[in-house]
DNA sequence: TTTCAACTCCCCCGAAATGGCGAGGCGTGC
DNA sequence: GCACGCCTCGCCATTTCGGGGGAGTTGAAA
């Protein structure tokens, strides 16, 4: 496999498109000798980047259910900066169960590691391996491949993102004023409590304030925020 | 008018002193193409700082009979953070409708934008653009200006503020390259022990250099310091 | 008219950050 | 030799933050 591996990181350079892209996925499918293999981006406005496998259907219901919100790959490696088996995401909502579910309806492996990428600019991205192998077998196959996963998400993560620089441009989603004021009051270094104060409003309201803003920005806790609102320029202190 | 801003923001460097900056504020008058340019600064004291281009007559009765408390503009923005058009504020009591009135009688423009800017030790300052135009016009002059008029007013303040002290900005002590290696993983959006196995260090020590960050910017918390220190150029995300 | 975004408020609880106490080694410069 | 700044580490109690539920109004847009 080490010699079909390398071929592929020197073919990925021929991708100029996400059709090249899901390609080279595809071939990676082959090379790996798994269900299916998923790159799939998220950026900070929420919009979505993705070449894999899975099958058309399961795909459009994906983004238009916007599952990215309950998906545990998702959420579960957008606070992780290891590589995880699914098995140690949290399954347990209703509406993960429901999700788990619908996705093995539609081809989605039982198994799955995913790799989480960060890039700049808060760009976040999961490259993904999903099988039917037992247990045993798929920890013996992830931890005997774990490296290899690892090295080809990077190459994946660094072409999608020269593709896609040349077309898209991450367009943050503008602050509510109330969301700049608030999130203005804590660069300012005051504690929650003392913001909601300033405001006149409850402490509560001005949490959901950040946290909107925080979703908005796409990062990952208010610190995270503030500095992207400010190299962005929505915020000036 | 870029070229005349940017040169218009190198030479605001050489006020010195209150009538400097009047100049300065006339100038701005001609760049914007407004009848009138106003930065108003009221300390937590109630002391009031101000360079304008409003009628001398005008000035004086707003001075002595104390209008900052009953002006919209003032108590509208002294409660916003973000910067705001007149037609927005509240001009619903008695007294505001007479005040304002009582203004256009003085020649202040029909219409308005007002930048809230806040500095150290509670210091807020209003920097004001007014005009005569239609509201269609208005509105389309403040978006395509709304940038423009935010830069310039903290770059007035900040000269404001450097005029009034009688000298220049404090200076921040410099961080330390692991402060800032730290710092810049914390407002990647990092929690500290992200960043701290980031760094191969221990999360204890990379609180040591959060503290000891927060102590040389003079910060209240890490977020403000992840601000500060942005703010001031010591990090880049 | 319905829909949607923005704004406001309440509860609970676990996880994370903070503040204060301590320790030692290394290198630069007076 | 000694001070000082920088880098490294541990433990404790307290505060703050973050995520999970809720609910309701308003005003603009479709």
């Amino acid at each position: 496999m080490q010699g079909r591996l390398e071929r592929f990181l020197q073919d990925l350079g021929a991708a100029r498109d996400l059709d090249g892209l899901t390609a080279a996925v595809r071939t990676l499918r082959d090379i790996f000798g798994v269900d299916h293999v998923v790159y799939h981006s998220v950026n900070a406005a929420g919009g979505q980047y993705a070449a894999l496998t899975y099958s058309d259907e399961w795909v459009r219901r994906y983004i238009d259910l916007d599952y990215a919100r309950i998906d545990p790959v998702v959420q579960g490696c957008f606070k992780r900066f290891n590589p995880v088996d699914w098995k140690r995401l949290d399954w347990s909502g209703k509406a993960q169960r429901a999700f788990l579910a619908e996705a093995i309806a539609h081809g989605v492996g039982r198994q799955g590691f995913s790799v989480p990428i960060r890039g700049p600019n808060g760009q976040f991205a999961l490259f993904t391996v999903s099988d039917n192998r037992s247990d045993e077998d798929w920890a013996a196959y992830t931890e005997a491949h774990v490296r290899d996963l690892i090295l080809v998400a990077h190459y994946v993560n660094q072409k999608a993102l020269e593709i896609e620089r040349g077309t898209d441009a991450v367009a943050m989603r503008a602050l509510s004023p109330r969301e700049i004021d608030a999130l203005t009051l804590i660069a300012m270094g005051y504690s929650r409590g003392q913001a909601a104060e300033s405001l006149s409003i409850s402490e509560h309201t001005l949490r959901v304030y950040i946290e909107s803003a925080r979703f908005k920005l796409g990062a990952m806790n208010t610190t995270h925020a503030v500095a992207r609102a400010m190299s962005s320029g929505m915020l000036v202190i």
